[in-house]
DNA sequence: AACGTGTTTGCATTCGAAGTCAATTTTTGT
DNA sequence: ACAAAAATTGACTTCGAATGCAAACACGTT
């Protein structure tokens, strides 16, 4: 039985049946009489008959494969994300092809392994530029995008609110008086950090504060670092730290604490944002944004399903408030 | 261009040429002059061909895709391992189909819809008991497990010594005076929990140390309860606590320090497994096992492909050793 | 010009399941 | 019991690329 896998054709033989009648059995709804199901599935049973999704792919035209494209990995917020889609278009009897990129600027290379194997849709939490996206639509590939939105093409897409989430920071450490401030921002390429970047800017602007600015890799190393390139370009003059994500908060407070031996929220705010599971642990309480993953993954996968049942549907954003997780990082109160 | 996508049928037609050459032209090594190759690869751009990956995989029985299933993707090591893996086998030129679990025991549900997908190998990092791995067997699907080995059957594995890290801890704990032990273990079903924590009791009772142990889920809510139930049971009475993953670990630091207000590692010393990026932040410093993820999902990758080429190679364990980081969660000094 | 060698090329078949259609069986109504 | 309607069945074709085989071609020799 190892050499040759059982088809179709060996379960027929097997059951005194046609091969149409063994297709019919595995396809919901199909005319098929219950004594010959009954036949025909413990023919399957005895022979080990699994069908071929391969095969039934290439007739079909539906491979139920969706491509999940994702960047950062170790972004400890992209695994629960990741792992909720995967859960959830499991349901649905899809399976996920996974495409991970050390860059978000990496799209173009696992782009051309994506149109070989006819995905029925794509999940992209990474920058798509209009020629990429074109790509999709020219093969009618639907794609929603996570945390991004198209740039100048529409495109349907689930995202957690930035510039509300960052105006709620913003406004609550203003409200206590909180005058100059660090941003520490993710890298040039990310879409997300960018626009929690630009959106607190915007902010502080609007209360004429100041600030400095300073680049991190989204890790816990480059929050370290970045704090202290603050600290340095300011002489320690500082009342908050604006970061563009939770990871690097945590780096930057524990580099307050233990390099500058700075009492966090006392001597400085630091605020973050994600709401992922460090940020909560007790030795850091990070005041954040919480994205309602939950719900996001939820939308992406309906999203996603409308389109590969309707291709026609229009695009749609759909935009998630986050909430402000108060935390103990940033003096509130 | 959209409704249609190019079959080769339509480049050869566009370029003049018949099917065959088409097919030959993406084929490494195949027979085709330089000229038709030329004339044929312009077509293909022209048209946006990209072959079916799909209607490949029919004919040459080689789906290039590989499984992987993976239990704890929260668990903030998998993600790293998930990651690399992906991206070792893309450079292969195999594609991932990712299934994650929610409990280790899940794995049946998950089997049936690998064996639909006809993939060329698989990776897996939660138990298979005999029956399952019989399946692989049967299929000719090579498999590698991913710290796990077969029980009862020889299948091939990479693993991190389980047994020699805790007996590095263990012996380090007792050396510097340590006498009673509290154990925070994984789950029932989980395999690794289970070697690690029956490898650091045989230590213990080598020694005829003392020590209560508790179960934890391996998230970090389970570290800080599990050292609760800990410290109730033994009246406070305890010297150090040996977690069977970093992110208990963590939480039991944690616990100790805001809910006890003991001194980690003064007053209680806290020890982990696997190395993952949290253990090494400053706030917690755990004092760990690392695992040599790198060399271990390159073995697994170059173990699997191997196998895929040749599938009767034998079975073969790798067992890698962890390397102990001192941290600062264990009075070791 | 005829021959042999080696390279390209196209034809026809194959992979495994799904779906169309016509033939057959079963069911229903009277 | 019989015709009409409904349900079930099987023969055959289809999806798109790969490949064995034989035909066609290129090129160098004599």
């Amino acid at each position: 039985m190892q050499r040759h896998r059982a088809t179709s054709y060996d379960v027929a033989r097997h059951a005194g049946v046609s091969q149409s009648a063994v297709s019919r059995c595995f396809k919901e709804g199909a005319s098929i009489s219950a004594k010959t199901r009954e036949k025909v599935l413990a023919s399957a049973r005895e022979l080990n008959y699994y069908p071929n999704a391969i095969a039934r792919g290439l007739i079909t035209q539906r491979s139920n494969l969706v491509a999940i494209i994702i960047s950062n990995l170790t972004n400890l917020y992209y695994p629960e994300v990741l792992s909720q889609l995967t859960e959830r278009l499991s349901q649905h009897g899809i399976r996920v092809l996974l495409f991970t990129l050390a860059a978000e600027s990496d799209v173009d290379e696992v782009l051309d392994q994506v149109w070989q194997y006819r995905v029925d849709g794509a999940i992209v939490a990474a920058r798509l530029d209009p020629s990429q996206l074109a790509g999709f639509a020219d093969r009618g590939v639907p794609v929603v995008l996570y945390n991004r939105v198209g740039e100048d093409v529409p495109v349907a897409s689930v995202c957690c609110d930035s510039v509300a989430g960052e105006n709620l920071l913003v406004e609550a450490l203003l409200a206590h008086d909180h005058l100059k401030f660090g941003i520490i921002a993710g890298p040039e390429d990310s879409y997300v950090g960018e626009e929690r970047v630009n959106a607190a800017i915007r902010r502080l602007q609007v209360h004429r504060a100041n600030y400095v600015l300073v680049r991190g890799q989204f890790d816990y190393a480059s929050g370290e670092t970045a704090l202290k390139d603050i600290m340095r370009k300011t002489g320690g003059e500082i009342d908050a730290v604006i970061c563009a994500n939770d990871l690097m908060a945590v780096g930057a407070i524990d580099c307050a604490r233990a390099h500058f031996g700075l009492n966090v929220p006392d001597d400085i705010s630091i605020v973050g944002f994600d709401g992922v599971g460090p940020a909560t642990w007790l030795s850091y309480q990070v005041t954040t944004i919480r994205q309602p993953v939950r719900r996001m993954t939820e939308a992406a996968v309906s999203m996603l399903l409308e389109r590969i049942a309707s291709p026609e549907t229009s695009p749609e954003q759909r935009l998630f408030a986050g909430e402000l997780l108060p935390g103990n990082s940033a003096r509130l109160g």
